[in-house]
DNA sequence: GTTCAAAATGTAAAAGCTTAGATTTTCGTC
DNA sequence: GACGAAAATCTAAGCTTTTACATTTTGAAC
């Protein structure tokens, strides 16, 4: 490429055709003899003609990009996550526009809006959006696929994961392997999948271990958070049998603490994370936690939202539910290896209005 | 938002003005009476308009927007490089494209191609694109910086790790301790990165350990290559006193293979890795490794692609190296905590032509 | 109340592409 | 070789914005 970008109009003059057969033969409308379709196809080889992405968008009104908004980049949570709708927006030709660490709703509605006429559809996972934010930030038809949110709307499809299952079986595997007096960890009160985690520990305690007080500490899901929980419990008298962190990293930062203190994992105490991040099977002793395939939940999100990107797909909004196995390892001391639950993938019908 | 989007005509429309005045208000223009300007706001507002990013980059030839080609994204250090480089961008107002998974020289051709047009800039890290490659498949004026690239070029800037100095820092470290036997684990042998360790190793086992044979094993990156890597090395009269592992993900795989065997590391064996990835420091026990601050490269990176962008900076190409640190825990058997060898960003001259 | 420069505002072209609709070419028939 | 339908090709409008240039308005000076 040694001069300037040729357009259209310079492969039509070279082939020696009008603009519309060189556009007919590289958008393969057919209707173009084979002897001119070689020529054009030639000449914009030759002359390295690619087309201009704004002005195909401007008149055709796709971009085929979506955009995806994230809270944040950081930790392993969100690189699966991306990892995942990038391999899916690969296969559907897609391009990924990431937007990410916007941590107030004017941050996150300036993320929308700034997204707006760059791409075809929208994954969003924030705690900031709910419906009424959606409503009045995004156009119309703009398909957008919301992750990990309470909102339940006619209009919006949420692809959330199954938190309340996967806190639940967590803790039935703890008591039934004889550890009743729990204690939970809490991420921050803000995040739904954390609340959902909380709720679920509770119902299972109520159920499972009915009369048994559940200990709850509170977290944000920093390694630092979980490490001052753990402190905090080796003070408490009776110490809890088991603690439960509503994710891996903070319980990462409780075995720190547990570690210091000359515990035994799980001898003393047993403990559970969630999340099953890449690093937990390398911990000594390896945390029992609940499996998130977050990697999966990018994937089926983008694949919904492609559905919805051919506007003749008229499938009603619904939230769906990605199931999560518990993958028990040693940290609790129940036999290891198991893996619990066969993960499911729920699809709730489309709840009336809002 | 509940009819189609407004254009710029609607705004004119209603403030009673021309499409003239509306954009120089709304882009900050100045020669408008704050009496008109304030009209145009309002109506602006009240029609949520939102200016078409296609039909703006079709008239002023720039996208905002910057693309970032990675070989995948899978693991710790491309998610720290992609949240350095987003972070980055959003300090310069940047939208960031990513495109990853392509695994040979015709998909990075294709990923680069898709983003003609598209992009402002971009950043690419590949093993398979050299200079020829990207005066064939770029247009002329479009800033590149690359990173972890062999290629010298006048006109690409270029970012390295300085990993031949960190192996060498950590070799020195390792012979310091007494540990003169050493066994290498190496990258892949089309990884740049891979190479520069590896003769960084060998540099420095003949200037600390003159005349002691280095054994070196064949390794991808991978934990299981590691981790059969240190199965090998369990075989191997008479065992070697340290291994040193091209990247963390290897040193893990190792260590499994070595607790496994009931090896007791460091005392038995030392052990070190490269590239610092967040598990490292939780390992047991916690691994000795070449820091590198991965998401300070995307970022430095994309700090030297958004000058770039503007057509007024003349800063010839240059190939920059950003230094990096050795952290000593525990897997090495030194006194831990020491940090060694203050990082720093050191920048050669352009090389001539190439 | 003119005059004139400066300020404000307006007009229209341009950017590169797709596509509806107009026009031309092709080719089998008679 | 004239006819006409089908196929191929072309013309030109339109997408939305920015911006150079033209025009109008303003207001101070006389």
């Amino acid at each position: 490429m040694t001069t300037k970008n040729a357009t259209i109009k310079d492969v039509a003059r070279e082939a020696k055709v009008s603009v519309a057969s060189v556009s007919r033969v590289l958008n393969g409308l057919g209707g173009v003899t084979p002897a001119t379709q070689k020529i054009v196809r030639e000449v914009a080889t030759r002359l390295h003609y690619v087309p201009d992405n704004a002005a195909r968008s401007l008149i055709t009104g796709r971009t085929h990009t979506i955009g995806a908004v994230l809270p944040d980049l950081y930790g392993e949570f969100f690189s699966e996550l991306i990892r995942g709708i990038d391999l899916a927006a690969r296969v559907h030709g897609l391009h990924l526009l990431v937007s990410s660490s916007h941590d107030g709703a004017e941050a996150a509605a300036a993320a929308v809006c700034a997204m707006r006429g760059r791409v075809d559809g929208m994954l969003i996972l924030s705690e900031y959006v709910d419906a009424a934010f959606l409503e009045h930030n995004l156009p119309d038809k703009l398909p957008v696929v919301l992750l990990d949110s309470p909102v339940k709307s006619a209009r919006y499809p949420v692809l959330n994961i199954d938190n309340r299952a996967g806190a639940i079986a967590m803790v039935r595997h703890l008591v039934e392997a004889g550890h009743q007096q729990v204690a939970f960890i809490s991420g921050p009160k803000t995040s739904f999948n954390a609340q959902q985690r909380e709720k679920g520990c509770r119902a299972a305690m109520a159920k499972h271990a009915p009369g048994v007080p559940l200990t709850v500490l509170d977290g944000n899901f920093s390694e630092e958070s979980g490490y001052r929980a753990g402190q905090e419990l080796l003070g408490r008298k009776p110490r809890p049998q088991a603690v439960f962190a509503a994710n891996d990293m903070m319980a990462i930062g409780c075995l720190r603490a547990f570690k210091e203190a000359g515990l035994n994992v799980p001898g003393d105490i047993a403990l559970a994370g969630f999340d099953d991040i890449l690093i937990s099977r390398y911990l000594t002793p390896p945390l029992s936690t609940v499996q998130v395939r977050i990697a999966d939940l990018g994937r089926i999100a983008l694949e919904r939202l492609a559905g919805l990107l051919n506007p003749a797909d008229k499938t009603p909004a619904s939230v769906e539910t990605l199931g999560c196995d518990i993958v028990i390892r040693e940290s609790c001391g129940g036999k290891a290896g198991a893996t619990v639950a066969p993960s499911k993938l729920r699809k709730s019908p489309r709840p009336l209005r809002t």
